[in-house]
DNA sequence: CCCACGACCTGTGGGC
DNA sequence: TGCCCACAGGTCGTGG
């Protein structure tokens, strides 16, 4: 899935083309995502307008000018794609370039501007849901959210506090939304390997100053990857299509036999499951 | 609290 | 070429 930054670049590519614009047409081509998506979804969007495109954790919220947010979260494999008109047959009637995976395309969003945004998702774990504004923070997709790791809240003394006393490694507490919201499998593992430290160690033992050096390696890194416009694996791609190059900056992500890229160190990318999920690590340098 | 595991759903890539 | 298995960026739940 996408993880933070390549939400982030998503919420980019999308606002100048959603905000501040009617949506004239909105078509829900199955009747669920991951959930089934509210009864009077359709109803409820169209003619609404998005005001503003926000993100927060791996989730886009789109503030309507209604009492609800639109709130979409793209899952593992989710994607926006926008399309612009080939013509206008009639002022207001526009005709489109046949879709490229219409197996896939299960939410359209039409402008006013005539600008076609359609949401594919072909393993469908990812879902939108309309949220009364007022009180999303209470919903419970939000209310037990940890920090933006991108924000001054994601600090050492965070982090510390976090890890104190827990016997699990600092890579399943990381992918825990509750401690910090936004990282996944791929940017944890890079910021273990760029602060050296081991993603099995227990968390509640790593010393003080190693924890002041994960911050700004995590924080590193989802800007260097948000800068970089998100990574391209199998399906993610930038809205307008262009495809994203931090992969090619990964010094451990799907690199196992591989030399560490970390300076100095000789060490060779080993690869674990670790809570079920593949883990990546230098074993030489990360300790 | 910890962990291991399975579930959701579909596609892809590697090995044979 | 075809088949089968492992695995995939994320959550969510269960049971020991």
């Amino acid at each position: 899935m996408p993880e933070l930054p390549e939400v982030e670049t998503v919420r980019g590519g999308l606002a100048p083309v959603l905000e501040g614009v009617r949506l004239t047409r909105v078509e829900a081509r199955r009747p669920d995502l991951r959930f089934p998506l509210p009864v009077n979804f359709v109803q409820l969007l169209t003619g609404a307008t998005i005001v503003k495109l926000e993100r927060r954790a791996k989730y886009l919220l789109g503030r309507l000018d209604r009492e609800d947010t639109l709130v979409m979260h793209l899952g593992m494999s989710g994607r926006f794609e926008i399309s612009r008109p080939e013509g206008e047959t009639r002022p207001g009637l526009f005709h489109y370039a046949p879709d490229p995976d219409p197996k896939h395309a299960h939410i359209v969003f039409e402008t006013e501007a005539g600008t076609r945004v359609t949401y594919y998702d072909p393993r469908r774990f990812g879902y939108m849901a309309l949220v009364n504004t007022a009180t999303l923070d209470l919903h419970p997709w939000f209310s037990g959210l940890g920090p933006e790791p991108l924000s001054d809240a994601f600090d050492a003394a965070h982090l510390k506090t976090a890890f104190a006393g827990r016997k699990q490694g600092p890579k399943t507490l990381l992918l825990d939304q509750r401690i910090v919201a936004g990282l996944g499998n791929i940017y944890v593992c890079e910021a273990l390997n760029r602060a050296r430290i081991s993603p099995f160690r227990p968390a509640g033992a790593i010393p003080a100053a190693k924890l002041a050096t994960l911050v700004p390696a995590i924080k590193d890194i989802l800007a260097e990857a948000i800068a970089a416009g998100g990574s391209t694996l199998r399906d993610f791609a930038q809205t307008d299509g262009a495809l994203g190059y931090f992969q090619h900056s990964f010094r451990t992500y799907d690199r196992q036999g591989q030399p560490c890229r970390n300076l100095g160190c000789s060490g060779v990318i080993d690869r674990e499951v670790q809570a079920g999920r593949s883990t990546f690590f230098c074993p030489v340098c990360q300790k």
